[in-house]
DNA sequence: ACTAATAGTGTCGAAAAGTGTCAGATTTTT
DNA sequence: AAAAATCTGACACTTTTCGACACTATTAGT
């Protein structure tokens, strides 16, 4: 309907993986596929369903291969970039990016529309201290 | 019709929902969309009736994704706000932004032709004194 | 190749959040 | 004043979330 939209505030489980709330669930599922690209940016990633991440790798093409600035601005983007899936409801973020990305236990969604984005709370609420609980 | 207007007092029920008064409702039923979108904005939540929305949405379109200024209005408006529909004659707020908004039991709906408000009494009397009853 | 350690996956039950309904109270209309 | 419409609040029910546990797969070391 609207996209992904809010801000949720979820736990990590034991292994990593965050649950995906019903409302951005059911937007993976209206498209029928439950893969995604998840990619590092500044502090936090970046959760683009699949067919987002083609639309945006479309985008990337007219960059030039052969262009010094181009290529760096591409493998910035790809080098951080990583698949993933959602299953049982969850997604399991890299092991990786969960490092790059300083999340720990507490984590939150946040709704962007076409994608959305998982910080560590931490770094959430430092930059919007609005949003901190009590 | 002229949209949303006036001031009405309501109190939310022990699951956090409104009871829309019957003037509102009219107006959501008559455009057959009982689908809203709601965003904390200060003190106070905006209630977007879904055509409203998208028009705003329209408006942040020119923002680029992936320019960190841009993406941070984007971010802005869009981690804010959530999506909410009219049930059984009420809504519930989602329970974030309630928390955000300082919503308990005693809530006030304000109209703004276009959209309407929802306020926590006792924020709104407190901006608005000319309200308080007695 | 075998074993141990680590990483990833499925499932389930309790708790919390969300939804439908309805009878009585209140307000508005006729 | 009676009838109609609206509002209220609570209850029962459904769905979602949370977090743990046990199981499978993969990796690394000997």
């Amino acid at each position: 309907m609207n996209g992904f939209l809010g801000t949720y505030y979820v736990n990590l489980d034991d292994k990593g993986r965050a649950n995906v709330p019903a409302k951005f669930r059911s937007i993976l599922e209206k498209d029928n596929n439950l893969n995604m690209v998840v990619c590092v940016m500044d502090d936090f990633l970046i959760v683009f369903p699949q067919e987002e991440w083609k639309l945006n790798e479309e985008k990337m093409s007219d960059l030039s291969a052969f262009d010094t600035t181009d290529r760096n601005r591409l493998r910035e983007f790809y080098s951080r970039a990583d698949e993933c899936e959602m299953k049982s409801g969850k997604v399991l973020v890299p092991s990786r990016l969960r490092k790059m990305a300083e999340l720990n236990k507490e984590v939150v969604l946040v709704g962007m529309s076409r994608t959305f984005e998982i910080w560590s709370k931490d770094r959430w609420e430092k930059a919007n201290p609005e949003f901190a609980e009590n």
